[in-house]
DNA sequence: GGTATTCCCTGCGGGC
DNA sequence: TGCCCGCAGGGAATAC
């Protein structure tokens, strides 16, 4: 489950081994990601240099030396990895990139939840990533975030997985920062104050980077670009936690269901309604 | 237009 | 031991 943390851990840890090589060939399986990989990508791709790689949200963009791109989301279990061309194949691996320096790019993906594709045209890139990607997490603007909220009858949990409002968030760190803004999750976004959303932001904008520096959270099967583990699931307050007792009151954390996701919330310090801030 | 629900997909764990 | 079922969840499609 790939959220931004895990996200910016895979694209840090590629970086050096991708920048710079040039893609040779492409090796793609039988089975169909959540996009089919065209035949013509490959012929297109061959030659070209990595420029960069970079994120947005949860987004994975490896640029090429012609302007061109290709495009990732790794969904649910998706992986990207460099590994040495002699390394073993493991099952459910869907694309491979031969690179110059004898290497391979591999993505592998049980689930098939995620996609990667070919993009050469802005247009493309759109319609795949979504023209209203909402703002990095760190460029909310607190006015704009705090109407966002105010103008939604949906709960907040509902709010943050929407990723034209906030990119990036996913279920484990909307947990978290609720969590940490002493929200409950089921807050109707239009009772929120002025001071909770700004409460809120801020959670999500810490919470965020406390997982970026530790690369990420390991719940199943989660490992960074290059293969190593997260460790912030052991740093999770709410998240996962159904039934132990809550750090700040130990009273027991509870699981409902919410925009069709498990949610985890302490009911005594997230309570449905407040009248303290 | 805004919101809620369903579906895709596979591995794992619990119950029988 | 083996089988069945529910659960995990990001995003697109569909329903309301």
């Amino acid at each position: 489950m790939p959220e931004l943390p895990e996200v910016e851990t895979v694209i840090r840890e590629l970086r050096p081994r991708l920048v710079g090589r040039r893609l040779r060939s492409v090796e793609a399986g039988a089975k169909k990601l959540r996009f089919a990989w065209q035949p013509a990508w490959g012929l297109r791709l061959a030659g070209r240099r990595v420029e960069a790689i970079r994120r947005r949200g949860k987004w994975i963009m490896i640029d090429l030396d012609d302007g061109s791109l290709l495009l990732s989301h790794l969904g649910m279990t998706g992986k990207l990895r460099v590994v040495r061309a002699d390394a073993p194949h493991e099952p459910h691996t869907h694309l491979i990139f031969a690179l110059d320096d004898g290497s391979e790019l591999r993505y592998r993906d049980v689930r098939r939840f995620g996609s990667l594709r070919y993009c050469s045209t802005a247009a493309e890139i759109e319609s795949m990533m979504g023209e209203t990607l909402g703002p990095e997490p760190w460029d909310l603007d607190p006015e704009n975030w705090y109407e966002r909220l105010r103008r939604s009858r949906r709960s907040l949990k509902a709010i943050l997985l929407d990723q034209t409002v906030v990119a990036g968030v996913g279920n484990i760190y909307a947990d978290e920062a609720l969590f940490a803004a002493r929200l409950s999750p089921r807050m109707v976004g239009a009772r929120i104050t002025r001071p909770h959303a700004e409460r809120l932001r801020r959670a999500i904008v810490v919470v965020l980077d406390r997982a970026i520096a530790a690369r990420g959270s390991t719940i199943r099967d989660y490992v960074g670009g290059s293969g190593r583990r997260g460790r912030y699931q052991h740093k999770l307050l709410a998240y996962g936690r159904t039934g132990q007792p809550c750090p700040n009151c130990s009273r027991l954390i509870q699981c409902i269901r919410l925009a069709g996701r498990a949610t985890h919330y302490c009911p005594r310090c997230q309570p449905a309604s407040r009248s303290h801030r």
